[in-house]
DNA sequence: CGAATATATTTCAAGCTCAAACCTTTTTTG
DNA sequence: CAAAAAAGGTTTGAGCTTGAAATATATTCG
C-alpha cells in the first residue's frame, strides 16, 4: 500500500490534493476518453462494417491464436464472462465467420477458429481500427504513446491470463 | 494530422513503430486497464450495495447538480444515449432515491434529482469507491496520477457537454 | 392562426453483460 | 471401480446499451 496518509502535505498548495483525490480524478478523466473512444469505434464500425465492438473484439483474439481458442480461454483473454462469449461466437458462426471445432481427446471442449471469411472480413476491420485509434489518439505523440503503455502495463500485469 | 508519414524513421531502433501502432498499443493497454478497474468497481457496487456500475454513475452526476438534471441533461453528462437512462432512473425511481420533478413551464421535460435517501445512500458508496479507486490505482503517484489527469484532459476536451 | 419544425422523452428490438444455475464429460480419489 | 469433485459450456433472468421509431409538447414562421 503506497498510500500516504490524508494529510502528508500540511503546507499543500492551491491544487494539490490529497492521493485518493488525484486518483479519483484520473479515474474519471481515463474513463470519459475511454468511453469517448469506444463510442467513436462503435459507431465506425456500425457505419463501415455493420458489426460490434464485441464482436471485433471476439475476432481480434481469434485472429491473434491461429490455431484457436476454447471457449474458456476465449472468455478469459476478453476478460467477460463465459456465458457472455457464447451468444457472440453464435452470431459469428451463424454468419460464417468462426467455426467450433471439435477437440479431439475431449468431448466438452471445443475450439473457436477464424474462418478463411472470417480472416478477411477481420483483416479489413483491423486496418481501419488501426487508422481510427492513430487518428483518436493523435494527441499523443509515439513517444508519450508509448510511455502510458508502459505505465498502464504495471497496473495491467497484477495477474495476467495467458492461454495455450 | 499530426501524423507523421509510416516510415519518417528508417533507422528505427528495434522497438520503435510507426506512430499508429504506438497509438495503439496505448490504446489496448488503457482498454484493458479501464476494464480492469470497471469490474472491480462493479463487483464491488453489487457486493456492498447491491447496486452496479450504471445507476452509480447516474446518481453521481445527480449528486453534483444539486438542482436536479433534464433526462437529456443526464445522458448528455454520462455520454449515454437518451433511451439508456430512461430505464436506469425509472428503478432508481422505484426505489426511492431519485425523483422526477415536473418543469413548470415544460410539460415535455421533467428534473431528475436525487431524494434524501438518495443523498444518503450515495454519499456511503462515494466514499468507498473513492478509497476503492485509490487503492486500484495505487501505482500512480498523486503527481503522475496528475499528469494523466491533464493529458486525458485534452483528449476530451475535444467538445464538451455543460448542462444548466 | 396553423403548418412545419424542433425539442424532450419514452418505447422498441436487438445485442451485450453478468452471475448463478445447470448439463455433460473428465479427472480425482476413497 | 464408484462416488465425488472439477472442468468446459450453455442457459437463464435481469439489467444495460444503442439507434431508430413513436409520442407529446413547444416554437417558428408563412
Amino acid at each position: 500500500m503506497a498510500v500516504t496518509g490524508p494529510d502528508a502535505n500540511p503546507e499543500a498548495q492551491t491544487r494539490d490534493l490529497p492521493a485518493s483525490k488525484e486518483r479519483l480524478r484520473m479515474w474519471l478523466r481515463m474513463l470519459k476518453s475511454t468511453r469517448r473512444v469506444e463510442a467513436a469505434l462503435r459507431e465506425r464500425l456500425r457505419r463501415d462494417f455493420a458489426t460490434t465492438l464485441p464482436r471485433f473484439d471476439v475476432m481480434a483474439a481469434l485472429a491473434r491464436y491461429e490455431d484457436g481458442l476454447k471457449m474458456s480461454a476465449l472468455s478469459g483473454v476478453l476478460r467477460v464472462s463465459n456465458g457472455n462469449v457464447t451468444g457472440i461466437v453464435d452470431r459469428l458462426a451463424e454468419e460464417g465467420l468462426v467455426v467450433r471445432v471439435q477437440v479431439p481427446g475431449d468431448r466438452r471442449a471445443s475450439l473457436v477458429r477464424l474462418t478463411r471469411k472470417g480472416q478477411e472480413v477481420f483483416a479489413q476491420q483491423a486496418r481501419a481500427h488501426e487508422a481510427w485509434i492513430g487518428e483518436l489518439l493523435e494527441d499523443f505523440t509515439p513517444e508519450e504513446a508509448r510511455m502510458f503503455s508502459d505505465r498502464f502495463d504495471a497496473v495491467t500485469h497484477k495477474d495476467e491470463e495467458d492461454p495455450a
